[in-house]
This record gives structure tokens, sequence and C-alpha cells, in this order.
DNA sequence: TTCCGTATAATTGTATACAATCATACCATT
DNA sequence: AATGGTATGATTGTATACAATTATACGGAA
């Protein structure tokens, strides 16, 4: 829990910390960095050609953001994310989600509401033509929408948060067209609750939706590359 | 979300850093640095005897606990937390307080049931006795069990964040003595329920206790401090 | 007076030097 | 050969100097 100013993220596009962050996050969402993986602070601020100081700071970040694990005395390493993890985290979402729907049934704004259908609109066509990059990142702003909607800034935060740390199993998971058409289709039924003001519907939607998600994932065992099975 | 390996806070007893960061969460949480005030690196560097370095990353961590928030280029300000917000914190905390019991009704261990039974017998003597410290003291123990019985490293994690982020409005509450006598009461129904291996029972009596928690600060008006009513 | 701009001070951002800690390799001893 | 200890190198921790940025105060012009 922290940084609930977003709009540091912008401001730190312009420090040198910001940079060195927004690279470093990139590269350990992208895969280039893997798990378990070193990040040697002379070595990152070599390569970026700054000091280690703005690379400690750019750690302690990534740390606040989870994607790394910084052992005191030894070094900083990439968070490896457990099949358990996973599992977790979606049984969490699930609730979180349902709430935030709920929420959001009440507290949608106008825009926010035409932005979410456009959304989706969008999807559609996306997923008729086969574009899955522009789907998962639909469905990325999606959700951002509905957390941005439900007016808590605490809950958008955690939201944000458990969506971001499963960014690297979910978007191979959209990557089954099937899942995607049915993801899009879910999405279509929670904001027509939302838009109809039936909240118990949209939260129990919501619900469903991330059950799904990780049914999904399951089935085509993409969470087994993150080790272990989940018991 | 972060910092997911707990033994690093007891390696950062004995750095720098580490010193800093416990001496300025404790004065944060104990309200010697009151809302919205500004902490300045060289101010704190110099009542401690350290270099901004230490105090640096020290916010940093802070930050990443939500106690402070960093503005880049202005300064580190102590994090408002405002009546929604603890509104807001209370009904995820119901939802998630009420997983993790369900959890910990399949996962919790023999040493932990016995330590959740001494803790309630403890908690029931000391408010006999009207010790509210102590009783503050067993009530947030109480609840870092269950945090630890569900087995979730995640929703640990998800909940002590919570749990520490209202502690200073919880503190006060607990003050009133029926209430905590009722807080005991119920700490005692969701642990036979987790006994029982009634796990339905154990997450609905969770759930209903912090929203109890959270009635019954409205009630006191104890949330008025922090800005305006929750709306 | 009010507003704007500039100068100055205060504060954070960054680089770098040095200290402390940890990992590794090598040698001596058993 | 196995073990233990010491020396060496690598890496992080801390202090400090300097740069960049922001806030404040002051003075002049409208």
């Amino acid at each position: 829990m922290a940084n609930y100013d977003l709009k540091n993220e912008v401001n730190d596009k312009y420090s040198l910390r910001g940079r060195v962050f927004q690279k470093l996050r990139e590269d350990i969402l992208s895969g280039k960095y893997k798990e378990h993986e070193e990040l040697k602070e002379v070595a990152i601020g070599e390569e970026l050609g700054v000091s280690r100081t703005p690379v400690r700071e750019a750690f302690r970040q990534l740390e606040l953001e989870g994607l790394i694990q910084i052992v005191p005395n030894k070094g900083a390493y990439v968070t490896g994310i457990t099949a358990k993890d996973v599992k977790d985290i979606y049984m969490i979402r699930s609730l979180l989600e349902g709430l935030c729907a709920r929420l959001a049934t009440e507290k949608i704004t106008k825009e926010q509401m035409e932005e979410m259908e456009e959304n989706i609109y969008l999807a559609e066509f996306h997923a008729s033509k086969g574009h899955m990059d522009q789907m998962a990142e639909l469905d990325n702003r999606f959700h951002d929408i509905l957390y941005e909607a439900c007016d808590s800034k605490m809950l958008e935060h955690t939201l944000k948060d458990y969506h971001q740390y499963v960014l690297r199993v979910r978007q191979k998971t959209l990557a089954t067209n099937t899942r995607g058409r049915a993801s899009n289709d879910e999405h279509r039924q929670i904001m027509e609750a939302i838009k109809a003001g039936d909240a118990d519907r949209a939260e129990q939607l919501a619900n469903k939706h991330m059950l799904n998600a990780y049914d999904n994932m399951v089935k085509n065992g993409l969470t087994e590359i993150y080790g272990e099975e989940a018991k």
C-alpha cells in the first residue's frame, strides 16, 4: 500500500529515478529480467548512464509495486509469482472487483460510462479482426475505468496493484481468442448492469468474471510457468 | 503492495535506514507528526544523527507503507486519512477478513489455534480489569494471527497494510470499554467457528465484526477527526 | 494597492567517495 | 579428501558535495 497520488507517476517521468523506474518496470513486465534474477545497482546504472543513487531509489519504488524484492546487504531480486499467489490474487480480486462494480453503479460519471461503452464496442471489433494486442490493451483499460468509477482511491489503488501484479500472466491468457470474446461478453454484461443501476447484479457479474478468468487460466495450464500447480 | 519478505523487518533493525524508518513510523503512528505535516530530510537526519541518504530511503519505505506521501522536488508529507478513506477501508476489510477467516478455517495450525484461544482468554481478563492498552495490543495480535493462519501471503500482506493504516483511528475506538468487550465476544465467536470447521460461519462473523467496528466508530463520532464526515 | 518578475534561500535530486558487509576462492590443517 | 579460516573481490550502505528545482521575499511597474 502506498503512493496514492497518481499524479506523481507523471512527474516522475522527468526525473532520473522516474525514468530508471519506468525502464526497469517495463523490462520486468516484458520478461527481459526473469524471476529471481538479481539486479545490480552499478550494472543498471551504467547501462542507463546514471549513478547508483537514482537506481537505488527506483529499486525502492519497484519494491513498492511488488516487482522486486530487496534483501538487505545482498541485492534486489525480481519477484517470483507462484501459482498459489495467482490463485489467491484472483480470489481476492473476485471480491474486490465485485465491490468495485457495486460502488461504480452509484458513482460512475456520464463520461466514464461513455468510455466504457466505447471500450466494449472497440473490443468487439478487434476481437473479430483477431487483433490480440489491442484487445489486451482494451481489457486493461476496461478495468481501469471501473476502478476509477468506484470513486474510492483506496479500492482503486489496491485493485490496480493486483491488476498489475498479474499482468505478466494475464497477457498470455487473453491470447486465446475464445477467452477474449467471452471476456468481452462479460464486460458488456457488467456494463449493462451498471447502466441499468442494478448494483447487485453488477457485483455478481464482476465476481464471476474474475473466477472465469482464473478458471480459463488453469484450464490452459498457464499458471504452471510460475512454478508448481496451486494446491 | 510490496515487501513480502517480512524477515527484512528484522534485518532492517540493524541498518541506519531501518532505525530511521522505525523511529519515524512510531512517531507518525503516535501522533508526534500530524497529518499533512512536512518531513524534511536534513532536519530528521540531524535529529537522529545520520545523513540524508538513509533518511531518504526510510522515506521510500514509509511511502511503501502508506504513512507518508512523497511529492517530487517538494517534500514528504504525513498521509492524511479522510473519513471516506476509513469507511472504504472497513468496507474492503469486511470482505477480506471474511475471506481470511474462511481460508484460516482450513489452514490454521494447532499452534495458531492455541495462541488464538489464549489471546481471547487474556483479552477477557484485561477487559474485566479495564486494561485498555493491553486490550488494544491483544486485538491487534488477534487479527495478525488470523492473517497468518489463512496461509496466503498476498491476503496477509494486504490485510496487514489496511490494519496498520487505520491503527491511529482504531486505537481510540477500543478505548470505549463496551466496544472492547463486544469486540472480544466477536473474536470468540469467530474462533469457535474456525475451531468447529464452519468456514461459512467464520466468514460471515468476520464480515460482521468489521462492520460492527465501523458502526461503533461512526456512533462515537471518531472518524470526524479526519476531516469531514464520510458521505 | 496589486501584480509581475527577479533574486535569494531552502529543499530535494544526483553523483561520487568511502565504509561495511557479504560471497568466493584459496590455502592450511586435520 | 574434507573442513575451517583467512584474504580478496564484489556489492550494498552511508556520507557528503554539488546541481536542479521550488518557495519566498522584495522591489518596481501598472
